[in-house]
DNA sequence: AAGTATATTAAAATCGATTTTTATATAAAA
DNA sequence: TTTTATATAAAAATCGATTTTAATATACTT
């Protein structure tokens, strides 16, 4: 018997195809959504039967899935002891911080000596700086809105250090970039952070970066981490748990 | 019934704990070994029932092997398709030379910035290059034996860049390294691997870091990434199966 | 012959039960 | 009381069968 129909659906006389992910795919995009959105605190043991009883699936999928989140450094596990949710903690977080510093001041050098098709990156950039300054920012995190202003900063930011022909160099900035985020939602949790003005900061990297100035780009790059990390560190003492 | 004896096992009157890992860990560590030593080729689709026949197991640890062998780069895995092992081309193997040469700079450099316990690291530094001097270049790849010239080796440039104060940099440096040991491999699969003498490039980094010059070790380390990367690429084509 | 639908086969993905291991509670000994 | 052993409970890990999906082969149509 077929849960769903998932193919051949006929759409005004026309067959289409339409396949769906697979059940550990979608609840590896849940779970993960949880983890960086703050709902699962650092150190909270994930057992395999109540995700299965909360998800309403096996054992195979959230066991496949948990095991995807080790990678993202969002789950950690032990051997015969099961999972848990990554702990956060102020030294870590210095870690993510100073490791994105030297990631991505290389990602950003190499971008902007990258000339291939630089003028198509740098309308790009603009555009997403635009839709940027438009975005409400809003308190939950919501991935699957791509236009929400948690995803446009994601993009404008990934992008400005996509093009260092390194697919090593992207994938550490995508999981420092969503470690920070975690991070973020994590004090949001606590109420104590504090929503800042961050366009002009945008408007000024893009400026630099506009104008090819190398050095300028990623001093101001850094500068803009270093600040909004003040912001998170000077708030809350610590993160980690009672 | 138990499959295993695993606890208490009375050992000359006294009682010891003796923890097996999970098949799940092991079946991990035997495909990661026959990936990085070459033993299966590029491309090459992994069927989980082939898999499950070969290691004599379940789906379930040959399926969480392999999703922990994607965060390695060893294997790719495509939503309902399935996995095959990871891709090598001539183009990753320039991206993770470039990429080994950019992360690496900054962690010998924090490395050897950071005064804490420096004596001691130099110290081990130097036995690991001795051990080096001694140990017998072998064309299998063994890495249960610790003691082998691969394992110490890949301990001696671990080291040499273990101390940036950055468990991200340290696993970014370990995932590179691993790739460039598969690349080693499969070249030498095709016998086409000119045995190095790199003894003599290994002491000149040793004696830069004991002089504590930060740019020289810098530059003698990248120097001797790019001369053996030379001897890869010249002696081979191209990694591209057919 | 080339393309399209249908049937068949193969493989991936999932499920639910069982086994193994760890954690906790209880009882016995020092 | 503290320690050590044993029993019980809980959770992780695994197994083997089933279901779902993708790939392939076959028949049908233009």
């Amino acid at each position: 018997m077929k849960k769903n129909i998932k193919k051949n659906i006929n759409v005004v006389n026309q067959d289409i195809d339409i396949t769906y992910p697979s059940t550990t795919y979608k609840i590896y995009n849940k779970l993960k959504k949880s983890l960086i959105g703050g709902d699962l605190a650092p150190g909270t043991k994930l057992k395999i039967d109540d995700l299965k009883k909360k998800y309403q699936t096996g054992t195979n999928p959230i066991r496949e899935s948990l095991t995807l989140l080790i990678a993202d450094d969002l789950v950690t596990k032990i051997d015969q002891k099961g999972f848990k949710v990554s702990e956060a903690t102020q030294e870590k977080f210095n870690e993510i911080l100073k490791t994105r510093i030297w990631i991505e001041s290389i990602a950003l050098e190499e971008s902007m000596k990258n000339k291939k098709d630089i003028n198509e990156w740098e309308e790009e950039l603009i555009v997403l700086n635009h839709r940027l300054q438009k975005a409400e920012r809003s308190l939950i995190y919501e991935p699957e809105n791509l236009d929400s202003w948690e995803m446009v900063h994601r993009k404008f930011h990934l992008t400005l250090v996509a093009r260092s022909k390194s697919s090593f160099m992207n994938k550490f900035c995508e999981l420092l970039y969503d470690q920070n985020m975690r991070y973020r939602y994590l004090i949001k949790k606590k109420k104590s952070y504090i929503k800042r003005k961050v366009t002009v900061e945008h408007k000024g990297i893009l400026d630099a970066v506009l104008e090819r100035d190398i050095n300028k780009s990623k001093s101001l790059l850094v500068k803009h981490y270093i600040t909004t990390s003040s912001f998170i560190t000077l708030n809350s003492p610590s993160f980690v748990r009672k």
